[in-house]
DNA sequence: TATGAATGAGAGTTCATTCAT
DNA sequence: GATGAATGAACTCTCATTCAT
């Protein structure tokens, strides 16, 4: 027989913290549950609603899972935006954006197991939201890429799109291993493996351009500081 | 005891036969049906048996998932391996291994999805003949990695599992998008860029091979002083 | 996601009302089908639910066999404890169970079948609460006889665990009788019978002793009402 | 996938011959197997026919655990026969019989439990062969006790229908046990102790017959006079 | 607004029995 | 006579979703 709960407490929450004790609980369970065990019921119970309650806040079950995987995204690109719009230089643009996402990996892999295995597979995945911020996050690799090659850094010849599904091909065939595996799964090495791949083959044969590039850029950092140093004594 | 009905009408099949037709069933359900919609009932019927029939010959709905694949994916082992072997050349054997590769996708993309999608994510995923072969099928490419390794064509600090991991992924990515997006999915090209991409990342530098290690350290001090200028300015 | 069909007509209940509701109508089923011939829809039609309402409540349908028996049991226990406390006398003791057996055996014949012929095969059912209640039921007549051991009434080297066999052994060749015969049943006269047997099997081979008790009882009882007598006059 | 047997050799065997494999296959998997995991398609496995065979000799699966069940029966009646004929003295008798039912009991525990738990439960059992044999065996008892009343052995008022379902009552509860515990089972002391209890039960009251029923009704007035005085008191 | 009892469609699976070969 | 592939009717159980209270 089940176990029926006591008669629950009936507290009015303001929806916001309603919609958020719903959503930390159904990541909670993403996240301790394998493959396609989440269920309304259990998300409800650990949110402290009934499923119905749910059901106010969240069109259907999917809609909970996409909102879920929305807002882990949302959170991964807000973190990471700052950062990323500082960096110089290719290599470590392509680390950073490889580095990040091995990390957000790692540390939730049953989000990942989520989106990889029961939202993108869904037929009207890219009509969605997570499709366009997914597609929006991978899609600097193929701005770095593209900046490289209008810089002269990177092959002329080089295709943006193939590097990044090369880039997150590895990182995905990495993570099935990881989530499968239960094989640790190290960023910091693994990052900087796949970046030195990648970033060899978008390399020109020869390559004095980038060699100059790095130098000129020394030279202008040194300037300033220089410059800088001057006005700081002055 | 259970009643009998008496309407009937058996047709007697060799069991290769039935069995034959209970897989070209299911394999057909599978190309056209979505993600998760194939039903016992509905390959049943297809194959013109009734749902018990099937449960003659195969031991549960799994057991003829997996073995559908396998048959796919013996197949596209089988028909390779002539070739396979008599190929020369390492942009040969890539490229033959990852073309051979996207052309079965692209003549059946459902049993692709039935893989990624419905028998890798099986927790037991891994005790599976499906996964050995597919092991052994994508070790080939490391196979060739290593091999021109030895022989001086490719750098000696290469990883072939990466390289695998990068070549299938790439695939992966690709498929996905075909699966979705029903958009067009051209072997030919593909292959040819993913091939070249690899190949260049895994020539030795025709310079010296520390350049590009000055070069990485060069960049990293760099972009620490740059970092340093912004927030010294700031 | 699943479809759902327009057509709906919910009552609500509470709970305690739809288990009851749930129990009662499995209980006629029990009573009125044969051997195995209960079926969880039936059940649900029955209790004026779908089968799915009854999942609600009870784990699965040997969960609800389980239960019906269990409360039909206590029910019983329940019935005879105050009395059974009261009782004085080996003779009456034991014949007070045996015909309160008998009694609700004759009330409930569906639910004794239900009992006999397919909870107790269960392999588990040792670990059943519907065990413990049962060994405790007949664990009475035991109790019984040891006391009468102790007491000297009965042979000091009698088996109280065949006694109690031998009881419910032969109330169950009966009550089985009674189940496929339809024949009737008479608790009375057989309790007497079985009681009388079970009786004269204990007794000493020749039993001054008992006999001595109850002549020391009687003048007790007559020592006590003369005082009573005396009281109540003054 | 199940095991495909390999194409099996069609035999012409003399039909006593494969009703005979067929019925050892049954009983040894009955043996083997617990409560209802006997499957027609095992047996025939290992009488090695196919099911349809079994059909050509069987009417349906009923048919075929009723005749297994038969002859266990009838070997077990025939093996006694000739010393039962020989015995003298009533304690004997009983103790022959009861004895001799335990042993076959402990010797085929997996028939008895067929027996008990899914044959003489059905509806028409009573119109079975076997119940037939069953009532014979058990009747011996009954002519046991009968014979012993009319040598004034036993006493004039006993029952011998009763003393029967005391003894094969008695005998289930342990069998019960036994199947389910796995505790030992010793039909040794056990069929002493059976058989004592009934014979003392039977015998005639060394003093007056009319003493236990007076002493009875003595013990009935204390009671109603002890209860009389609590109430009084109270 | 929140509840949670109730829904209901359907999934996978089993196995005694039949009958074309 | 023997085969064994095929049948088909049940059965138990699941769970996203609804809606009366």
């Amino acid at each position: 027989m089940q176990q029926r709960s006591p008669r629950r407490q009936v507290s009015r929450l303001p929806p916001e913290r309603r919609i958020a004790d719903i959503m930390t609980a159904a990541r909670e369970i993403f996240t301790e549950k394998g493959y396609t065990e989440h269920v309304i019921s259990e998300i409800a119970e650990r949110a402290g609603v009934v499923e119905g309650t749910i059901y106010r806040f969240f069109a259907n079950k999917n809609d909970l899972l996409q909102q879920v995987a929305e807002a882990w995204f949302q959170e991964m690109m807000d973190q990471s935006a700052a950062h990323y719009e500082a960096i110089r230089g290719e290599w470590n643009a392509l680390h950073f954006v490889i580095f990040h996402t091995l990390e957000a990996i790692r540390r939730d892999p049953g989000l990942t197991r989520l989106i990889l295995y029961e939202l993108r597979p869904e037929p009207d995945h890219r009509d969605t939201r997570l499709y366009a911020l997914h597609y929006e996050y991978t899609g600097r690799l193929c701005g770095i890429v593209r900046e490289g090659m209008e810089r002269g850094v990177f092959r002329p010849d080089a295709d943006p799109d193939l590097v990044r599904d090369m880039a997150f091909g590895a990182i995905e065939m990495r993570t099935w291993s990881y989530l499968h595996h239960k094989s640790s799964f190290e960023p910091g090495p693994l990052a900087r493996e796949i970046t030195d791949m990648l970033y060899t083959g978008l390399l020109p044969a020869a390559a004095p351009a980038q060699r100059d590039e790095t130098l000129r850029r020394l030279e202008a950092v040194t300037l300033r500081l220089e410059t800088l140093a001057g006005e700081t004594q002055a």
